[in-house]
DNA sequence: TTTGACATTTTGGGGCGTCAAAAGTTAGGT
DNA sequence: ACCTAACTTTTGACGCCCCAAAATGTCAAA
């Protein structure tokens, strides 16, 4: 198990890892959008992981992680977040300026520093943006849907403003819809149609593009079907 | 005026820069050394540097940094002298794991968060080691000789403990040579003897080999020739 | 002045990451 | 069934950085 992964390995391990949210598989020129190259690079860069088994691949079809692969990917969104909170928190960088710049140093970073780093940002357990940062040996993590993967009658906390657009973070403020925040779903227009709910006893209706901006937790509603 | 420099461009800027001090030109040979690469490679690099105009090189000679050459070394040292200071106030690290890890991240922070950083740590003056923290726009350091290369007679402040070996600052200390304090040199006996000066007071005969881990700043004595 | 020890540069090769463009595959429409 | 548009993979090339080893240059001792 060499753990030699170079900058392009790991982030394209994060970008399958995020492409692969509930689909059967990441397709390349999905993956080359993603990591900003062209198709053939992304290709190469898919056979570099198959031939360490972090992915597999299907030649026309896709790739998914495996489970190293997905441990793979785990650490290093994990890097990313704890140096976005660094940024963030230490040098007062706003979230979207954090996401943006972590991404262009974290990979030199040694193990060693990321780890007094998370010490010393006193064990945070999210980012800026209010997404988790897993545990180091963890294999998964803790779900966070959009909002619009929610039916009618669920209820959830808003976890993030999960948009990089200013413009969009801002106007979900003027609706209520900040972190902590509990929202029911009151009903689910067919045809990607928008969506109404309960913000702080107000109801609010908000479009399917808007509400896959925003990431929630489930709250626990053990909905046994009876 | 292309400033991408590459990790080891600006590497082997950086060595060149403390190879050159109070010399005519550096050999590549030496600078291999420094640089931990075989003679070829240096060679390499040299020929890279000076295609930018950031070096000039004499076929079998040796090296020197143009101007901009010197300004883009110093620019290295201040980052790396930065990066150093991070990780031991904000980290936490002794001084010598500063200079090991600072190596290997400050190639790829961004400027901007390079500035950030220098600010949120209160514009250091100095480095963990005591060596200065030069001014983004200055095209030379205040000169810090090793304590050495002083003569009988001459008085400065010792400025910082260089060695990065920590016995050997542990043995500096129990003799008094810590920062800030003034020392006059009484003797220096020929052939790289050793040197006998005064420590607050007391005084203290010191190797050629220790005097050479120590550095000084003069202090000025506009010592006229009369 | 010659020669040999030593340093430097060149050559040839390899790994990685990228691109542009050619070749191959899939799937949908007719 | 076929054809074609869209996508994926392969190919060939380049730049960077490194090494080992061969070729070249320097300098001083004999």
């Amino acid at each position: 198990m060499e753990n030699n992964l170079s900058k392009s390995d790991r982030d394209t391990l994060k970008a399958v890892y995020r492409l692969t949210k509930g689909v059967d598989a990441a397709h390349t020129g999905a993956l080359a959008d993603a990591l900003g190259v062209t198709p053939g690079t992304a290709t190469a860069a898919v056979k570099r992981l198959a031939e360490r088994d972090l992915v597999e691949h299907e030649r026309y079809r896709g790739v998914v992680l495996t489970p190293a692969g997905r441990q793979a990917a785990i650490s290093a969104i994990r890097r990313h977040r704890i140096v976005e909170r660094f940024l963030a928190d230490m040098l007062g960088y706003p979230w979207n300026d954090a996401d943006r710049l972590a991404g262009s140093f974290e990979h030199d970073l040694p193990q060693e520093v990321e780890d007094r780093l998370f010490v010393a940002l006193d064990r945070p357990t999210t980012c800026p943006h209010g997404f988790p940062i897993p545990e180091p040996d963890v294999s998964d993590m803790p779900e966070m849907p959009p909002l619009y993967a929610l039916e009618a009658g669920d209820v959830a906390v808003v976890a993030v403003p999960g948009s990089t657009e200013p413009e969009i973070v801002e106007f979900l403020d003027t609706l209520g819809l900040r972190p902590g925040v509990e929202v029911e779903v009151k009903e689910k227009h067919p045809f990607d149609g928008p969506l109404v709910l309960t913000v702080a006893g107000k109801e609010r209706t908000i479009s399917q593009k808007v509400a896959n901006h925003i990431f929630v937790t489930r709250s626990d509603q053990q909905e046994r079907t009876a």
